[in-house]
DNA sequence: TTGTATGCGTTATCAA
DNA sequence: TTGATAACGCATACAA
């Protein structure tokens, strides 16, 4: 009887089966190259599983975030794979006594280890700031991000290493709470310059706000990297169009993605999965915006 | 009862009311600034009347694409919205003849007119041309997207337009097709400088060509935009992360992406929408790339 | 208005 | 193995 094209109902499976084979993304936000990259590993690794992906953005906002996953898991999606960051642990492990699990992404909680898949940030920060004092700078100046989110604070604990290691001390002059935008970066350089404190390099927390302070830089004719070098983080595809071309810590965003969605795919499917791993390492991509000494 | 809080069952009401409150999206990626715009715009405007939203990519492929939009009303989403490239006006037209109605962003098809929320990029590619031409530009230089792409021809009509409209002659030796990505730009302005043809003015259609051209001027020492001036097409973020900051069209993804949204909210589910616009207008963004002469 | 059956198109269970 | 039947949790239509 297939010859006359039976189609069977998705809904009706769905609603004798207890199974939607929908599967809830949260991200902060649905532009930025970041997420991109997330959400088309993620899309390509379940589509393929005859999966499909309904998505929901949080904005970076608590009550936003947990309206969402409200949303995702009203919506009957078998599981949750979620960027969020605004949203407290002990949430994300009560969340995760419900029958929908919600896998996280770049984020790490240890109760709920075993669905997170994240990035070795503290490393990332440490990379970054070596790989500046292994071109002889003594003077790094740092922008993070905003504290109430685990991947700035990480990043600023590698940095704080990398520092110790090499018996250079943490100067707060030289340290900045940027918003992981653009403006961040040029309002970070904008205050570094004007405690008169002098530097020879500048690390950011991300590639946005590397933009930013690149883009103040140029403005004051403050020439990139020969008086200045930069560093940011994330390798963002945008990195690669600047001028000059940013060094960068990558942040394998689309393998955690695929990662989390073949966790997804072996848990809640039973699908068999190759190898797991929930820890990623991020690394130098050295271009252009770093000058030895 | 509603202190012991009951939920309603989401796909217990969609069996019942033939209706899933959920909306198919179909991009052709997910990564990449444009799009990233468009579904912000379309779940924005979705997400708070309480419809979600499912996507699926195409890849600019045409039986990707065709799959795509098979499994999104499989699905039984309540409408489609898709950003196609590669599939017939003819399969959109005959797919519209079935229960689920699929709106097109970025694309007119006469007979299904109403579902369509287009650019008018013969007036962007005019627009572009005439700002280098009033810049006292003449020998001038195209390089277009993919053919078989009606972003592509059109924009390039209304370069044409213009030029007739100035009575400067279109030369083939000026003329380039791309992929619409940087690569394309690099190869384009190789292409350029081998014929030995001079020209001022580069018109690339889109930014990331736009891109790859500044990137080659600057490796060949072709200063920007003293010794050549270029215009992009698309205004995407990173247009203006440039440097030289990239003078554009602008493209109101977003806009188009609330204005389709706000259609099938209308068409689907009756709610009131204010204004319907189907043709969006694009405008000259003016910035730094180009020097008249 | 409030209440009660019936159907939606499957899966799952149990009997044959 | 095959075949009938009861959930699945709601809307909807109809009766009271």
């Amino acid at each position: 009887m297939q010859q006359l094209d039976y189609r069977p109902n998705a809904i009706a499976q769905s609603l004798a089966s207890n199974r939607t084979n929908s599967i809830g993304i949260m991200v902060s936000e649905l532009d930025g190259p970041f997420f991109g990259l997330m959400m088309a590993a993620i899309e390509q690794e379940l589509r393929k599983a005859g999966k499909h992906v309904i998505i929901t953005t949080g904005h970076s906002d608590q009550t936003r975030e947990k309206e969402g996953i409200d949303f995702l898991i009203s919506r009957k999606c078998d599981a949750i794979i979620a960027h969020v960051e605004a949203v407290s642990d002990e949430y994300l492990i009560e969340i995760n006594q419900g029958k929908t699990p919600v896998y996280l992404i770049s984020r790490y909680v240890e109760a709920i280890a075993d669905k997170c898949v994240s990035l070795d940030n503290k490393m990332g920060g440490y990379l970054a700031t070596k790989n500046l004092i292994e071109n002889n700078h003594r003077d790094i100046a740092y922008v993070s991000g905003p504290m109430f989110k685990a991947d700035a604070v990480d990043r600023l604990t590698g940095h704080k290493r990398a520092l110790a290691e090499f018996d250079i001390p943490f100067n707060e002059e030289l340290f900045f709470v940027g918003d992981f935008k653009e403006t961040g970066g040029q309002q970070a350089l904008k205050h570094f310059l004007s405690t008169n404190r002098s530097f020879t390099a500048i690390v950011c927390s991300n590639d946005e706000m590397a933009s930013g302070a690149m883009k103040y830089a140029r403005e004051h004719s403050i020439s990139i990297p020969q008086e200045l070098s930069i560093i940011g983080y994330d390798n963002v595809i945008f990195a690669n169009y600047l001028y000059p071309r940013l060094t960068t810590i990558t942040n394998p965003v689309d393998k955690m993605g695929s990662m989390a969605a073949r966790l997804v795919l072996q848990d809640c499917y039973q699908l068999p999965t190759l190898a797991v791993e929930h820890l990623f390492t991020p690394s130098l991509k050295v271009r252009d915006s770093v000058y030895p000494i």
